[in-house]
DNA sequence: AACCGGGACAACCGCTCACAT
DNA sequence: AATGTGAGCGGTTGTCCCGGT
């Protein structure tokens, strides 16, 4: 579909803001509030596309920002979400009140990159067990919701490492004839599945039928969504978590068997994900087009059908 | 004083997605 | 179903500033 650039009219202004212009962005935001942002420089009397007056509000203007340089603490813990995440700047910023995504995201390139970059060449030989090192440490973060995503991710990290050991034993390289294959063999194939797909196979998964068949199916989940009553409007880091990481609550101390609550989670969403398939192919004979958001995720791991044939 | 190079940060670009029509 | 729109996201670029030569 095609899609008009927001900027191509003639005389739209671009480059830095004059403070005539923040003000008036300002003035008209806290008068009418945001939303709207194509009509809103014209309502606010802004020579500017709308696109670039809500960059301006959310990465400069919004009076909730909070401008200075980065604290020691804001340093580690944007290196542990890092860890876990990822560039994902906007799930980053969403643990870190005040901080634009734009703002990490600058910071990360311009002082962290570098400082990682030092570290690399100075030889560090634990660098396999940094991104663990960092997730242990990110659940002491003060952000509740990054405990939530460092005690899953380590959970999954550790589940997964289990996966590859058993997928790597004699045993496992069996055939497996049928949908209801077992745990092991299950566990083997989704290490098969990330090995063919990506470590992020998973996380797509997760977001696929496939994730919500098993949280609709899992009494389990549905108690501890509820129990961690998560906001109707959920962050996007919340929408793309399983329960026990998309909580947002602050009950820290109950917190004692969250990361063995999750991996029996995480294992269970593992061999749902494997049976799903198997049904899928043994039904559909590879057919997956029938179902696209499934196919999506699927269809890159076509090397599994061997396993199940 | 002039020039140059690099760092820091604001802003832009291109793309995707959800939703409305 | 096809298309348009608004909004958000991550990557990249542009600009300013500052220190070194």
């Amino acid at each position: 579909m095609g899609r008009t650039p927001c900027c191509d009219s003639k005389g739209i202004k671009k480059g830095p803001w004059a403070p005539e212009e923040d003000k008036l962005l300002v003035d008209y935001v806290q008068a009418n509030g945001p939303g709207n942002w194509r009509m809103l420089p014209k309502l606010a009397g802004l020579n500017r596309c709308g696109k670039s007056c809500r960059l301006r509000w959310t990465n400069y203007l919004r009076p909730d920002i909070k401008r200075g340089p980065f604290t020691a603490e804001e340093h580690n813990s944007i290196l542990q979400l890092h860890a876990i995440v990822g560039n994902k700047w906007s799930m980053i910023a969403a643990q870190m009140p005040g901080r634009t995504d734009n703002e990490i995201k600058n910071y990360w390139n311009t002082h962290m990159k570098k400082q990682l970059r030092q570290d690399s060449l100075a030889g560090d030989a634990a660098a396999a067990s940094q991104q663990l090192t960092a997730m242990a440490a990110a659940a002491s973060l003060p952000f509740p919701a990054a405990r939530h995503m460092a005690q899953w991710e380590t959970a999954r990290l550790e589940a997964e490492a289990r996966l590859s050991l058993l997928s790597s034993s004699p045993a496992t390289t069996t055939t497996v004839t049928s949908a209801t294959a077992s745990s092991s063999s299950c566990a083997a194939a989704a290490a098969d599945l990330a090995a063919a797909a990506g470590p992020d196979i998973f996380l797509r998964l997760w977001n696929s039928e496939v994730g919500d068949s098993f949280r609709g199916s899992s009494a389990q989940g549905v108690v501890a969504e509820a129990a961690h009553g998560r906001p109707a409007t959920a962050s996007p880091a919340a929408a793309v978590m399983p329960p026990a990481m998309a909580g947002g609550d602050d009950d820290s101390a109950a917190s004692t068997n969250e990361g063995t609550e999750a991996a029996d989670d995480y294992q269970a969403f593992l061999e749902m994900a494997v049976e799903e398939f198997a049904l899928l192919h043994g039904r559909l004979g590879g057919a997956f087009s029938a179902f696209p958001p499934v196919a999506d995720v699927l269809a890159e791991a076509s090397c599994l059908f061997s396993p199940f044939e």
